[in-house]
RNA sequence: GGAGAGAUGGCCGAGUGGUCGAAGGCGCUCCCCUGCUAAGGGAGUAUAGGCACAAAAAGCUUAUCGAGGGUUCGAAUCCCUCUCUCUCCGCCA
């Protein structure tokens, strides 16, 4: 969310740096209904101004006893006129709101601008992609190959854009996930969080997946309830990213100073939906309804959000290197950012089937966007309440990560090579052969 | 699932219809005093808005005592709904 106060006195530059990303701010339709906004509300609080005044003298002249009854006529026409004002100002409150929690974030001055992903900017590569001297194959191939990939069964248990992993693969995947718990928290000073999978709906609406991206997610009810609240909403939304849960900790809370930066790391399964994205890598395990993710966050404060992205990504991108899987880092332009993001860093693994690299990982400083919707503040250096500023990336998404070690490690005998840094997590296997790995 | 108790400022806690944005304490900030330390004295100490202003300060004003609704000229206080916490019983991975 953007601070109201700008949008009133700087509406040119936010409707500018808002183009930039494609967001054409309903600047007509806010105008009018901030004129509107104003007039009624300064009408109500002289209307309860004068009602408050003339309670207390009522007040006062009663403890002495006095008559007051001339006083309870000056203010019985009030009522009316002040109810109507209030549903009134509260309509209009209301409307502004909706058109806040709609807008995207302002991109940052070092976010390059542009239309979509063909614009982004490459900031740096590491690690040279592997010459091989065989036919290579994708990861579902070689997953299938090994016997341990199955997409059929998955298809049967849920539908489609789900997998099934089995033995030596399922071990990896989750030798992934405790590699790079470890790596975090060990290594990048992290506190590890274990978090719910449900949350509720503010939580969505602080960090921005709500009101306006509900189809991207999962809704559950409690079971035999149709709708278990009474405006018609589900009681919970599956976690599209452990962002949500980890960051709204802080919602409506007063961070003291000294205890920042907080830095937290988690493991959690995603679900999303996927709604807009049919025929969109249906083949695999790049683009599913549940996937797990090893999510990093930081709270900041706001002096230090852009230093903390740096940190952020190379943290990220240290996984990578300790797998020695090529990758680039890209700073995503103004058209291709997330709806919170004032800045964003791509990290794109390389993999070998798709002769490309695939994003693995996107890190975002949000700035204030999500603190304000959370009220998420802190004590500042005065003692006065301040807005964070909050991150969050991905160290790394587990499932594209298994792809990429699948497919970068993969060998002329259908086998795969077990990363050396994984091996201590898989009792010491070095490779995923015919047997399944176990 | 059943029965009961509760939710007040950074923290503890008083407050059952009027001068309560809220006593008192703790904490914190500033000042004074004492040779140091300890103790003591004084002052200050919620948040988010609106108006006005070039802007800041000051000012005027509104809202907020878990959330939402209601009663009333007036609600922390009375009524209703919900959420959460705690205690006891039952069930349960």
């Amino acid at each position: 969310m953007l601070e109201i106060q700008q949008l009133r006195t700087d509406l040119d530059t936010v409707t500018r740096q808002l183009a930039k990303r494609g967001y054409a701010f309903p600047t007509e339709a806010f105008n009018a209904l901030e004129a509107e906004r104003k007039t009624i509300q300064t009408q109500t609080q002289e209307l309860q101004a004068q009602r408050n005044a003339a309670s207390k003298k009522i007040g006062n002249a009663k403890s002495k006893g006095e008559d007051v009854s001339a006083i309870m006529a000056e203010v019985a026409h009030l009522g009316d006129a002040l109810k109507q004002a209030e549903t009134q100002l509260e309509q209009i409150q209301n409307s502004l709101q909706k058109i806040l929690l709609e807008v995207p974030n302002l991109p940052h001055d070092s976010v390059p601008e542009g239309k979509n992903e063909e614009h982004n900017q490459q900031i740096r590569r590491w690690g040279e992609p592997r010459q091989f001297d065989f036919a290579i194959k994708d990861h579902v191939s070689i997953g299938e190959g090994l016997g341990l990939l199955d997409f059929e069964t998955a298809a049967k248990l849920s539908g489609a854009r789900f997998s099934l992993m089995k033995g030596g693969l399922a071990r990896l995947h989750r030798a992934l996930a405790q590699f790079m718990l470890d790596t975090h928290t060990q290594e990048h000073g992290y506190m590890e969080a274990y978090v719910p999978y449900l949350v509720n709906r503010e939580s969505l609406r602080g960090t921005g997946q709500l009101p306006k991206f509900e189809e991207d997610l999962f809704a559950v009810n409690a079971g035999g309830a149709e709708n278990s609240t009474a405006n018609n909403s589900p009681a919970f939304h599956l976690i599209p990213t452990a962002e949500v849960p980890i960051t709204n900790m802080v919602r409506d809370e007063i961070v003291p100073l000294q205890s920042l930066p907080l830095k937290y790391v988690a493991h959690t399964p995603c679900f999303r939906s996927e709604a807009g994205s049919y025929g969109r890598d249906t083949r695999g395990l790049i683009r599913q309804h549940q996937f797990d993710k090893v999510e990093l966050v930081h709270i900041v404060h706001p002096d230090q959000s852009y230093a903390a992205l740096e940190q952020l990504v190379g943290h990220a991108e240290k996984i990578l290197q300790k797998l020695v899987l090529p990758y680039r880092v890209m700073a995503l332009c103004t058209g291709d950012m997330g709806f919170s993001a004032a800045k964003t860093y791509d990290i794109e693994v390389w993999l070998p089937a798709q002769n490309t690299y695939r994003e693995i990982s996107s890190c975002s400083n949000c700035e204030a966007f999500q603190a304000r919707r959370m009220q998420a503040r802190f004590r500042n250096e005065n003692g006065k309440p301040a807005l964070l500023h909050t991150l969050n990336g991905s160290g790394l998404a587990v499932g594209r990560t298994l792809v990429a070690v699948l497919e970068n490690y993969q060998n002329a005998d259908g086998s795969v090579s077990i990363p050396e840094v994984l091996r201590p997590y898989m009792n010491s296997l070095d490779q995923l052969g015919r047997t399944g790995g176990e």
